[in-house]
Parts: structure tokens; sequence; C-alpha cells
DNA sequence: TGTAATTACGGGATACGTAAAGATG
DNA sequence: CATCTTTACGTATCCCGTAATTACA
């Protein structure tokens, strides 16, 4: 069984009592609703109208098939409306997911005018580090830093993000302010434990790439323990600068090297498909795109 | 909003949580699942299933889709299951119309067999003389005598019948019994009331067609007040075979004249279209012209 | 005769299957 | 590399609208 249409306008023929008004409450010419409830009749394998040019009866059969018609297409329309409704306005459950660090510092104190301006939507952060297999875990957007490519997914860039070499001043007034890459050889470096990378820095110098063996007393995967080492004054990190703008202006924190440090993150909204992007979803990166645009607050000149 | 059958195979593929399992199962290729579920998720405008080569999951609105979705397939499928038993077998309210005589003569004797051989048939018999519109009043079947030429409805030959020239044994011997059919008119002939036709009787003569005045005391529109009458030896008649067959065989009455009638009638079941012909009017036409073949008992040789 | 339903017919849209491509683990 | 989904493409079917036809009052 097959046709739904065929199924409304055989409900209208009902309802109007005539195949012509029918035709012209549907926008149809007479003899299209005409072949469509004689359509439905044959595959039903049954007659479901009595009908002369002047008269029109339901039979039995169609009298039963009418009420039960009339039902499955009134649910069917309110599924299709309550679909469009979802798919019109942003509304529902928002599973977003964000690295820790970001999350707490630049996704925090921004979701609640988020969660303002669409007061329909109900937010799922969920903050890790993991690289979440988005449709596994069920996510509609994954903020991420490093530009991944992952070509059956929709990524768009929000904002730039790059490394900062740092340490307090503190720490650079009693081991001295690295001129070089080379001089970082000598100093207590903190690594960022990206997943499995991460035991080396590469940095440019004066006579090409550099590499930085990190012998630090301390590595993390979470980008607020470097920062409060180096805070403290204990060693020199390289943090990207959503972590370390706000020390950095603050003075907590000094940068050196600038030059020297050639990765250039970026953050980018990931989600999936581009055709029916729910709005829900529009919303939350055009939000995020618009709060980090143009100059990103954390990223200093 | 359109096709059932896309969310019938959305609902296969949400069940099977696999393209080609659907597909397997629907009988159909797996770029036509995919094809379905792309049409109905471009006709919603949203997106119903995150899916990679290895995972499927429901989006948010793909669930709620689902839930009303099913349950429409379901109802639909159970709709046209009802129509299909409501089609396949003998089944429901059958509403017949037959003349009054035929009806209490040779219907009311038979309809008991019918009624067993079809137990889940409820009959409802309607006899009257008035030529109902099968439509307008409801009726599945009429049966009627004359061979009516109504384009728009079937007409099947259930047995013959013939006007038969009659009077009681007792009248002939008192007025003589006719030799030609001019000799009717000194008779008492009793005319049936057909509606508006019949104040005359045109009978064939030796030189071709003799109208005979109908003068007699009694004309009636129901054929067992003149049956009585003629039987009364009151005078003569002209009947159908199938209302004095069973005076002629019992010789309460005797024909006289047979040559001179030309009236030769049929019995007719009639009903709306051939296509889609209900089973329970099958069975009840196939019924009756089983019992009246292949010599109708009311019609003497 | 006038209105309603159906049928004939031609053009255009649609849907299927096969086969190739793309994606994923 | 095996498997799953999607796309490309050619074909066959379906379906609509116009117009002619049939049925009924």
């Amino acid at each position: 069984m097959d046709n739904l249409s065929e199924m409304a306008v055989f409900a209208k023929v009902v309802q109007q009592r005539s195949f012509t008004a029918a035709a012209r409450d549907l926008g149809l010419s007479k003899s299209a609703v005409s072949k469509q409830v004689g359509r439905l009749e044959d595959r039903l394998g049954a007659r479901l109208l009595n009908r002369t040019t002047r008269k029109l009866s339901l039979t039995e059969v169609g009298a039963v098939f009418y009420e039960r018609c009339a039902r499955i297409v009134e649910e069917a329309r309110a599924a299709a409306d309550e679909v469009g409704s979802m798919a019109a306005t942003p509304r529902g459950r928002l599973r977003v997911n964000a690295p820790m660090t970001f999350g707490t510092l630049h996704l925090g104190p921004v979701i609640a005018d988020f969660l303002e301006a669409h007061a329909e939507i109900e937010l799922d952060l969920v903050l890790d580090d993991r690289f979440s297999d988005l449709i596994e875990d069920g996510f509609d957007v994954a903020i991420r830093i490093a530009a991944l490519v992952d070509s059956s997914l929709i990524v768009r860039r929000l904002a730039p993000s790059r490394s900062v070499l740092c340490a307090a001043p503190d720490y650079l007034r009693r081991h001295g302010r690295p001129e070089k890459p080379e001089d970082l050889r000598q100093h207590n470096c903190f690594g960022y434990l990206y997943r499995d990378s991460g035991t080396d820095w590469t940095l440019n110098g004066a006579k090409g790439p550099v590499s930085i063996p990190l012998q630090g007393k301390l590595r993390a995967n979470n980008g607020e323990v470097l920062r409060h080492a180096a805070l403290a004054g204990t060693g020199i990190v390289a943090l990207p600068s959503f972590i370390v703008g706000s020390d950095l202006r603050a003075g907590t924190l000094v940068e050196f090297l600038p030059e020297c440090v050639p990765q250039t993150h970026s953050i980018h909204a990931v989600y999936p498909h581009r055709r029916h992007l729910m709005p829900k979803v529009r919303a939350f990166v055009d939000f995020l795109a618009a709060r980090f645009r143009p100059e990103p607050y954390w990223d200093l000149p």
C-alpha cells in the first residue's frame, strides 16, 4: 500500500461529497482527482465510492476506510507539521561537544546569552578532550581546535588561534628570557599532552626548524594545569592564545619568541551535513561566530 | 506531504538500523531505499538520520518523526488489511431490493440457505415494486423483472420469465375457453398495474397484434392479489410464470393461448460496477443464479 | 441542455535498478 | 580491503492536465 496523497484526495472527496469540489480545493484537475481515487480503489481492490454524475455515496467498505483514512491523513499532516516546526525555529536539545579548557574559558561565559536568545533550546554541553565521534555520541556540534580533515563533516571556522610561548615575568627574571629557539633546551618546558603527540616542540629557528625535546617536569593534557604552572613561575609553556590571552593582557604571563612559533590553529565548529542543517545548530554556530569575530578577544594583535 | 511508502521505508530502516537490511526486507535496491529516505527528508525539510557507512543514528527530529511514522504506517496497513478482508470474503450488510411478489414467492424460500452458507452476511431485504435508485437508496443488488436498460448498471440474467394467460378451470368452464385473442374482449381480464402503463394487453393474433382493453373489474399492482382473484374463478389474468407456475402445475389455474403472449421477460440481478464487485454481492448473485438454473422451477416447459 | 465524472492521450516528472564512486572501520 | 551508503545514468513507469466522451437530471 502506497500513496498517502490518494488517501488525502479520497478523504477530501468524501468531505466535499464531490469530485469537482475536491479538485478545486486541492488545486488539481478533476481528472487527477478521479484517477487518484480510482488508483486507490485499484490498489485496495475494493470500490470505495458509488458515484453517478449527480450522486455520490460511500460503499460499506468506503465508509470503514474513510474513518481510518481521515485519521491517518490527519496524523501524517501533524507529523509533518511537527517536523516543520522543529526544523523552522531553533528548538530542542542541542548537544555540544568542546575541548575542556576552551569550554570552561570561552563557552561558559557566553552560553547564558545564547540560551536567553533561544528560549526553546535545551543545551547539553559536554566538555572533554577526546575526539568524539559526533554521530556515535549524538552530538549536534563540536568545537575543535585543530583543523582536522573529516570529509563527511562540515567545518566552519569561528576564529583564529595561535600557540603562544610564554612564562611568568618572575620566571624570566630568574632564568633569563630566551632569545632564540635553541635557548629553550636549557629551560623547564611544559608540554601539552595532545593524545599521543607532543613530546617535542618544533620552532622556527634562524636556520630552519628547531626541535626542542620537552624535558620539563610536567606534562598534562589540560591547558589550565599548564597555565597555572606557568603562572606560578615554574616554567615555560606553549599554549593556545585562547587560554593565555587574558594573562598576557594582565601581564601575569609574558610572551617571547612569537615569530618562532609556527602553529597557527583555528577554532572550528564541526557538524554533520549541510543539507537539512537544523536551525538550532545554525543558531549556535552563528552565535559563536558572531561572538568571536572579528578579532577574538583572546588573541592579541 | 505525500508518500506513505517513503515513511514505511524510513521506518524499516530505523527498525533494521541499516539501509541494506531494509532494502533486503523490502525487496528494493539499496539505491532505492537511500533515495526514498532522501526524498522524505527533502520533503520534510529536515534530516532524519545521521548516517555514516558504519553508523546510523536518528536525529532528534528523526526520532520524533519515527514514532509518529511507525504508528501511521501501521494504521495504514491495518486499514488496507481491513478493506482487503472485507473485499475478500462475503461479509457485511447486503442490501437487496426486489419486487414484492417475486420476493415473497421466490426469495423468501431461499434466503435462509443463503444466510446459512455465508455466516458473515447480514441481509436487508427490501421488497417493493417501485423502481428504486440503487445508489440513492444504498442497495447493493436489485432484482428486476423487466429488462430495463440502465447503462451504468451491470445486469445479470438469472432466469427466464414469461407472461402466462390463465384462469381457473371453473371460470373457463363457465365462460368458455378463449380460442383467439379477440375472444378476450368478452372476458373479465384483470390487469397488472405496472406504474403508469398497463391498460391494454397486446397479443399476437392470427393477423398481427391484437389490443385488448382491460375492462375487468380489478386492477392491482400486486401479483398475489390478481392471482387470488384468478384462483377464485373471477376472471382472467396475465401474470409472470414465476407467480402462477405452481398453480399451473397444481391445475388450479389453466393456461391458454400461450402462443399469443409475446412478453418474454427475464429475471435480472442488477448492481453497480463490475470492477471491485464486492464478494457479498457476487456471492448473492451467484447463489440466485445457481438456484434458478437451468430450468427455473416456476417456468413450465 | 448543462453539469459531473471518466477516458484518451501526450508530455514531463519520477522512481527504479545497475553500476561506479565515496566513505569508513 | 570489505562493507555500507550515495551518486550517475538510462529506462520504464507513473501522473498530471487538456480535451473529448459518457452519464445523468
